[in-house]
DNA sequence: TCAGAAAACATGAATTTTCATATAAATCTT
DNA sequence: AAGATTTATATGAAAATTCATGTTTTCTGA
């Protein structure tokens, strides 16, 4: 029972491991997304939040690397954040270029109840979608993640194919 | 040996089955996303075309589902496209409502050197990633999206308890 | 068949995001 | 130790995205 599909009739992209990465992401995350929204967050200030609380105190860099968010956006993140009183930002004393986010007390309180929440939250996907705890898929992805992101230069580029390039005039 | 790290000081966000997906998803895509880019494409134009070498002249609501692409969004993206002479929209005959989408020659040419590309891609990551097909993983991906886009009643809630509203005010 | 409801897209304003680059502080070089 | 580089963050303008709602067409039931 070979799962690769190779008819020449079947459909790309439901078997495209890129799509079912992103599908299963959307997917996964849609329930939690939309009750972090009811708790007045938006995807990325949560995920902030979450990070925060492994992290408090690291620098922007750190953070956006930490949340996969880009740098520049995070700032204006951030800055948003500090205005709701949810995080607060300090220059290192110790290096003026670096500034440090930390969760005010309040931010705490609230990413205290989102992070128990999505810990129910995931206990009980992984209840029901395979009845434990989750740890070979976790340990698959994981694992892909490490794959991906070791050694860039051996990674499976995309080969540049020649005598291709302006397929697509600007007019 | 369980995966499933319970010290109560251990890091929440890199055990969150939700991070590891979206990290998983991200850290995956990367490269082919930038050679889109490379090839003047954004993301969701090169959803776009992959899902119309699939399903050429679906409607527009069609399309949002299977590009995963919010409608009023993918309608913008539509137009731009159109204007570029990837795709052409017409209205369907047998409901005027209906806007029926449609790759053009010069996007059906394009789509068809990304389509291949990104079938490379996926063959050499999977290759060095475990050496098979991917067929474990991608079924497991399967098996969580069928899961979660069951029935989605049952599906596991955020549960909402109780005295905990406006915990972030907007002052 | 006609009024009302629903479905499919489009649109506009407010907000975000992106991209390139500015600013500022530390580090390196010679 | 001055100048050149690099690192860290911020900023501004252009572009994309979101959200609510408008418009048009079809469907439904009395």
């Amino acid at each position: 029972m070979s799962n690769t599909i190779d008819d020449p009739k079947a459909p790309f992209v439901p078997n495209y491991l890129l799509y079912l990465l992103a599908a299963a992401s959307e997917a996964a995350s849609a329930r939690f997304h939309s009750h972090v929204r009811t708790r007045g967050l938006r995807v990325p200030e949560w995920r902030v939040m979450a990070c925060l609380t492994d992290t408090d105190g690291s620098m922007v860099t750190e953070l956006a690397r930490y949340a996969m968010i880009e740098q520049s956006r995070l700032t204006k993140i951030i800055i948003q954040m500090d205005a709701r009183g949810l995080v607060t930002r300090r220059s290192d004393p110790t290096d003026g270029r670096r500034v440090r986010v930390f969760l005010t007390p309040q931010g705490r309180a609230l990413a205290r109840e989102l992070v128990a929440d999505a810990r129910a939250h995931e206990l009980e996907l992984l209840k029901s979608f395979q009845g434990g705890d989750g740890s070979e898929i976790k340990e698959t992805l994981r694992a892909l993640i490490r794959h991906l992101e070791a050694d860039q230069p051996g990674q499976p580029g995309v080969a540049d194919s020649p005598a291709r390039d302006a397929a697509i005039a600007d007019s």
